[in-house]
RNA sequence: GAGGGAAUGCCGGAGCGGUCAAACGGGAUAGACUCAAGAUCUAUUGGCUUUCGCCUACGGGGGUUCGAAUCCUCCUUCCCUCACCA
């Protein structure tokens, strides 16, 4: 037999491909054609490919060929097709070859690209490479820095130390989805605790979008469900315990640790409670003075008081609180102008997202300007006796007239303003022009004036304070100490409480451990600390008691606070509310240290006796059930006590509704070479000071010392730098970004992916984009697919785009391992290339072996054996058509009824196959059609065509040769663009379709007929037919009754009136009703 | 613990209320071709039966229906993801 040149095949057609550019997408607009026939523009994209020295694998074949399918399989429907290709290439591998291999990042790269290229293009891939991007070029990643800096601006990124996951062989941190079961996803090393100071990005503050929205997204309900989970919004409540210790007067020395548990607390002491700062999480309170009042006086700095009258008060008062309170000394406002201000205030002030600013007089002013201008986040917002009336200062009016920006409420939490009954008319006219401006309220207060000494009652200044630190005022359990908030679930059993556990990572546990407790916390903690925060899952629970007590709010009985390992220091409170009874873990932890156990939701199924004695309880009942032990809730149903006891806390002041989530923001900072560098230098005068647009990209430097630290701290001249604000000494940030920065917008600039003047045309990403058929592995469900819905979502509010999610449809191709299904790796030797299984069995054969496997979003075990069925599909389709070039005699042949058929019947089906992601089913379609076909004696050039282009998003170069063949028999090609690629999907004719049910329907009469004579005989009284339901019309009861010679009654088989004594009806088949013959 | 998915003939795997003893592939068996092997082709591949047909079958139990591999329910087993999130 005559070998076929496949190899000669697929480079003739790729060739072809490349020299026509038939797969460019061309965007609409002025001067270009308008493209595709007229149904739009599809945008086809394959997850990014990071392009390692191993080179491509089968599983980014199967998800590439995935893609093409669809992008092909559109491009032939008449869609104005993207399929874009590009590179993810900045990462760690490239810094791990640079230090093992000494090969630089950028040759490494370099080197590696191409090689994918070769690959992508031999599987015959329908990329337009016009638009290929790789993330490593400045091009591309000053873009990345662009975005960055309006992150900036807009508060949503932000330093702060934490606590990062840090490992110490790739000397990196890790993002904690890189650092699950305490290895680092990289290397394997195993993960340390390490206090940093990291960038961030605020993904929190879309954490409510990016999980409401998932509802009515069409991306699997496995990613969906997973992502729910990773962001994981719980509603609940927040509820106040104040919390009693030694270091309070209420006597309470000296207690024995477990023998007095939950006993009651008889402290009772009237004094004003706050929270601390921590606990509300301000992080300082600023305070800008109005003009000292006094000309003299204050344009002397020696004398003037700009720090007086209620100020020195609330300082004191925050201090005990122990929140930190700056108060700048400005310049005076008799000659300075806003900008003197400024500098002063931007020197002195450290403002972060925690932040109260509070103004006074024309320092309120002053503070919304600067807000304007600086775009800051902050905590709140408070201005007392605010003015901002040009015309009766003079001499101030540089504070004055400027618009106010509406959009401060955005940014910051809450605004409020004090004022007063007897304040001068010009005093209440600037609260009125700032709430108006603000959209906030004014308290008014009597007889405060202008808030100024000398004004009665404005030393002491408790509403200020209240307005600050939000006391809570404890209705029933006033006493000494502070309050801690926690966050529960379950407000219905808040009278079960017996004990608190907070976090031993906790930041403020110091003030909870009292002297005697000190050592025992230390060795406990001394123990923890040893353990990995991510190794926690399978950990016993341990706790040590910590010697102080919380007051329930509910009961005002007295609770042991205890520290545990098991409870996460930075979700909720840090602290929960432990009920024993109704909860698993806190069962155990109760069982462990024999605290005490208080029932109080019954297990009305199981038959709960009302019975607090210690250990009666076998596990928690974490069920529905009705209160007892509940005070005035007893009775109610759980859940309804839920919204009842959380009215009852609001209404007595301690508690709200609030919702909690799982998610975290995105720390960026890596300290990395091979990454995008962040676009700030530090300042030691001004601070952390944005690149200026212009000055990007920031390049990274080619020469760094690799394999100590980061390696971008060894390239000293790139390091220092001017600073951009004040010209001294500055020094670049040496952290680089997180990778899946650049992954995030991606698909955004491949619909413009060369302009150097902006990060993309609007119009053409609004053309193209958000992306139709996004394809991808499983893997990336929660770290890629959360960022770039984050993204998409931040730029749409900078209103570059004008959609909410990246991609319309998701869908994630499965695993392919090696025949004994194990997964495939270089170290098991057990990697299929590629490659070499296109050269052996042809590039057509492996795309078509990879789709026939399994369902595509299944994943399957390679076989070498079973490719040769796909083989032999693709070499019978070739012959098929060779051989019946000689039959074609163009003699106006017609096809039977059946053949076309068939070939309607695979136009349907392929298509809708396709449509609905079911390509495996499709593969199977195609064989059976041309199995049938090859078995024809002959076929019409028509139909052959239409079956053709079914076949060609599978297995495209072959049907590009044979639909030369077809055209001009081999030997001329009908104009350069005579591509199957770019033919039209064939047309259903659904009047084709079915002409062997209808043949069905002739023939059911005669065959009911020819049965009943088989079993009828002479004492035959009557004959009963039972037909499906919707073929009861189709049989003529009289017509049959004549040719037999008895009386015979047509049922439908759900007739409940039928006689069917023997029950045979429930034999009927369609096409064959069932018989009874009645003797 | 929470969420997602799955269980079909020798194997992989279709199937989405009736044309289902169950697509398609692999394997196996037989036959054709060949000196032979391979490749290719053809047929068979749950049981009983010459055919019509009947019986047993889609993890297990129960149910809905004239009718269930398909729908509901409980159970069992397996896989995946997150996991002490209060």
């Amino acid at each position: 037999m005559e070998e076929i040149d496949f190899a000669g095949i697929e480079k003739k057609w790729q060739d072809r491909w490349a020299a026509e550019g038939v797969f460019e997408a061309k965007t609409p607009g002025a001067g270009s054609r308008e493209p595709g026939a007229g149904k739009g523009p599809y945008y086809v994209l394959e997850m990014f490919a990071y392009p390692s020295g191993e080179g491509l694998h089968m599983g980014h074949a199967f998800n590439f060929v995935i893609g093409d399918v669809i992008a092909r399989f559109k491009m032939m429907q008449g869609f104005n097709v993207l399929h874009p290709v590009g590179y993810d290439s900045l990462g760690l591998p490239a810094e791990n070859a640079a230090i093992k291999v000494g090969t630089h990042p950028a040759d490494y790269t370099n080197t590696n690209i191409p090689n994918f290229m070769k690959q992508q293009k031999g599987l015959g891939l329908s990329y337009d490479w016009s638009r290929m991007v790789s993330t490593a070029s400045p091009d591309y990643y000053k873009w990345d820095q662009w975005i960055f800096l309006k992150m900036l601006e807009k508060g949503l990124a932000y330093q702060k130390v934490s606590a990062v996951n840090w490992c110490s062989k790739c000397n990196t941190v890790l993002a904690n989805e890189q650092a699950q079961s305490g290895s680092c996803d990289l290397c394997g090393t195993k993960v340390e605790m390490k206090q940093l100071k990291q960038w961030f990005f605020r993904i929190t503050d879309y954490a409510d979008e990016l999980y409401s929205n998932l509802d009515n997204m069409n991306w699997p309900e496995k990613t969906k469900a997973m992502q729910r989970n990773w962001i994981g919004k719980s509603h609940g409540t927040e509820i106040d315990f104040l919390i009693e210790n030694q270091s309070g007067v209420s006597g309470f020395r000296g207690f024995g640790v477990s023998d007095e548990l939950g006993g009651k607390g008889e402290g009772e002491n009237g004094s004003r409670i706050h929270a601390d700062s921590r606990g509300l999480g301000i992080g300082n309170v600023v305070i800008v003075h109005g003009c000292p009042g006094d000309e003299e006086k204050s344009l002397n700095p020696e004398t003037r008081t700009y720090d007086k009258h209620w100020i020195p008060w609330i300082r004191k008062n925050l201090k005990e609180s122990e929140i930190a309170v700056e108060v700048p000394m400005m310049p005076v406002p008799w000659k300075a102008r806003y900008d003197d201000w400024k500098k002063e205030f931007d020197k002195k002030v450290d403002v972060n997202e925690n932040s109260v600013l509070i103004g006074h007089s024309c320092g309120c002013s002053f503070l919304v300007r600067w807000l304007r201008e600086a775009k800051k986040k902050v905590k709140k917002l408070i201005l007392v006796a605010p003015w901002k009336i040009a015309e009766s200062g003079g001499a101030e009016k540089g504070f004055y007239d400027y618009e106010i920006d509406k959009d401060i409420g955005k940014r910051v939490g809450n605004i409020v303003i004090f004022s007063s009954d007897d304040e001068e008319e010009d005093g209440k006219k600037s609260a009125v022009i700032f709430r108006d401006a603000l959209g906030c309220k004014i308290v008014e207060l009597k007889e405060h004036g202008h808030f100024t000494q000398g004004d009665m009652g404005t030393e002491e200044f408790p509403e200020l304070l209240d307005e600050i630190i939000e006391p809570r005022t404890l209705a029933d359990s006033r006493g000494q100490g502070k309050v801690w908030k926690i966050f529960t679930t379950r407000p219905d059993t808040i009278f079960g409480v017996t004990f608190m556990v907070v976090s031993a990572q906790h930041s403020r546990l110091d003030e909870l451990v009292i002297e005697e407790q000190r050592g025992k916390v230390e060795k406990f903690l001394s123990r923890i600390n040893s353990v990995s925060e991510k190794d926690v899952s399978n950990l016993e629970k341990e706790g040590v008691f910590s010697g102080s007590y919380a007051v329930n709010p509910a009961t005002g009985e007295r609770v042991p606070v205890w520290i545990g390992n098991f409870v996460v220091a930075d979700y909720g409170a840090g602290m929960v509310m432990a009920v024993p009874a109704h909860d698993a873990r806190d069962f155990e932890f109760a069982k462990k240290y024999g605290i005490s156990i208080k029932e109080v939701v019954a297990d009305e199924e199981n038959g709960t006796q009302i019975n607090t004695d210690k250990h009666r309880l076998d596990e928690a009942f974490t069920g529905v059930g009705k209160l007892i032990n509940s005070g005035e809730f007893d009775g109610l149903d759980s859940v309804e006590a839920k919204e009842k006891i959380s009215d009852w806390l609001i209404e007595k002041g301690v508690g709200r509704r609030v919702v909690n989530f799982k998610l975290r923001d995105w720390g960026i900072s890596r300290q990395r070479y091979w990454g995008t560098p962040i676009p700030v230098v530090h300042c030691s005068e001004c601070g952390v000071v944005p690149v200026a647009e212009k000055d990007l990209p920031v390049r990274l430097p080619k020469e760094v010392k690799f394999g100590e630290g980061n390696p971008l701290e060894s390239a000293e001249d790139w390091l220092n730098v001017k600073c951009p604000k004040c010209g001294g000494e500055a020094r670049r940030e040496s952290d680089t970004m997180d990778t899946f920065v650049n992954s995030s917008w991606y698909m955004m600039r491949f619909c413009d992916a060369h302009n150097d003047k902006e990060i993309f045309d609007k119009a053409k990403v609004k053309y193209w984009c958000p992306v139709d058929f996004y394809v991808g592995g499983a893997e990336h469900a929660c770290m890629h697919l959360i960022y770039s819905r984050f993204y998409v979502k931040f730029l749409r509010d900078l209103g570059l785009i004008d959609f909410d999610e990246p991609a319309v449809r998701l869908f994630h191709q499965g695993m392919i391992n090696d025949e004994k299904g194990e997964k495939m790796s270089k170290s098991k030797g057990n990697v299929v290339e590629p490659l070499e299984t296109m050269a052996k069995y042809g590039v057509d054969t492996t795309r078509y072996f990879l789709l026939s496997m399994a369902a595509p979003d299944k994943g399957f075990n390679w076989s070498d054996k079973e490719i040769a069925g796909s083989q032999r599909f693709v070499r019978k389709v070739y012959e098929f058509f060779a051989s019946n070039e000689v039959k074609d005699m163009g003699d106006g042949f017609e096809d039977s009824a059946e053949v076309l058929s068939r070939v309607n019947l695979a136009i349907r089906d392929v298509g809708e196959g396709i449509e609905k992601m079911e390509l495996r089913a499709v593969t199977i379609k195609l064989k059976e059609l041309f199995n049938f076909l090859g078995k024809q004696d002959r076929v019409s050039k028509e139909s052959r065509e239409k079956a053709l282009k079914l076949l060609v998003p599978f297995c495209p170069h072959v049907c590009e040769e044979l639909f030369e063949v077809l055209r001009g028999n081999r030997k001329q090609v009908i104009g350069n663009r005579d591509f199957v690629s770019l033919a039209s999907w064939s047309k259903v004719d659904e009047s084709k379709i079915g002409v062997r049910r209808k043949e069905l329907g002739v023939s059911l009469n005669e065959g009911v007929i020819e049965r009943i004579k088989k079993v009828v005989s002479d004492n035959t009284e009557a004959v009963y037919v039972y037909a499906m339901p919707f073929e009861v019309s189709k049989i003529d009861g009289s017509k049959i009754s004549e040719e037999v010679g008895k009386k015979v009654t047509v049922f439908s088989v759900s007739n409940s009136e039928k006689i069917d004594p023997e029950n045979v009806a429930k034999r009927a088949k369609p096409g064959k009703p069932a018989i009874y013959v009645c003797k």
